[in-house]
DNA sequence: GCCACTTTGCAACCTTGTTGCAATTAACAT
DNA sequence: ATGTTAATTGCAACAAGGTTGCAAAGTGGC
């Protein structure tokens, strides 16, 4: 993605470009599976944590990422392919990888709906299925 | 629950029901929703983190409690009514409130069954909906 | 009672995430 | 352009939660 999409989608969700958010995005939009605030880190060798951290923030508040939790002790991004645009519908799954500790974005895998009981109001959804990935089970 | 119960569920599970093991299933038995450890620290307060952290991690290893990831920072457990017995159909959903940060057990809520690409293999999910409750609505 | 093995308590530590604050940069009116 | 204000960034320090090493205490078999 060239700097200047990445510019318009910012711009268009409500964030203001700044040079560390478009870095930021700019890196994980071409990422195709999570990633981590560290994992980040690492993308970005020269850019600071907590840069990165406030970064991370800024764009999950205007939903142009989705942060998830695996388990795995970090908690995991992964971009929203709808630009921000996303209804609770479009929420694909995960899948966390018990072996290679890797997780997963299962795009065409719906989040599936369960019943809440009377007066309980959902925001979102945290679906993430654990086990052996097809690249371990190979092995 | 009795601590001649509690010793028979454990046994039957596998496990040796020490001083520590029986006084943490006792105690968690009887709590309705999620705890974390530091929820249990604060309940038994005379007994050592470690001790309990093992504890809790003996009992999940043995299927006799479950964790699982809210999103509020520390890991969640919650009994498994099955006593060690429970098949992934079994599993319930949990409800995280944003507000008063409690995580509800949905028992009567089972989760949903996704559609997993070919070649990988689920051994569990991590289901928990974020939203408000129906007491934080009613305030 | 003695020995091997397990469990427990304590302290120390690691990782991840988060904040305070000063320095820098950007936005904007004059 | 310049000054004024607000937002962002980098650094360092910190907090919380989880985890481990190790010695002491407990358990069970003989």
């Amino acid at each position: 993605m060239t700097v200047k999409e990445c510019c318009e989608i910012m711009e268009r969700a409500g964030v203001k470009p700044t040079s560390i958010r478009i870095l930021t995005y700019k890196a994980v939009s071409e990422l195709h599976d999570t990633f981590s605030l560290g994992d980040l880190e690492n993308l970005l060798e020269d850019v600071d944590k907590s840069s990165l951290f406030r970064a991370l923030r800024t764009l999950s508040d205007h939903h142009l990422i989705h942060a998830l939790e695996d388990g795995s002790g970090s908690v995991k991004y992964c971009v929203c392919h709808n630009h921000g645009a996303c209804t609770e519908e479009e929420h694909h799954c995960h899948f966390f990888c018990e072996q290679c500790k890797k997780t997963y974005c299962l795009e065409d895998c719906v989040v599936p709906k369960a019943n809440l009981p009377q007066g309980f109001e959902a925001h979102e959804v945290n679906y993430v299925i654990k086990g052996i990935c097809s690249n371990c089970k190979k092995a």
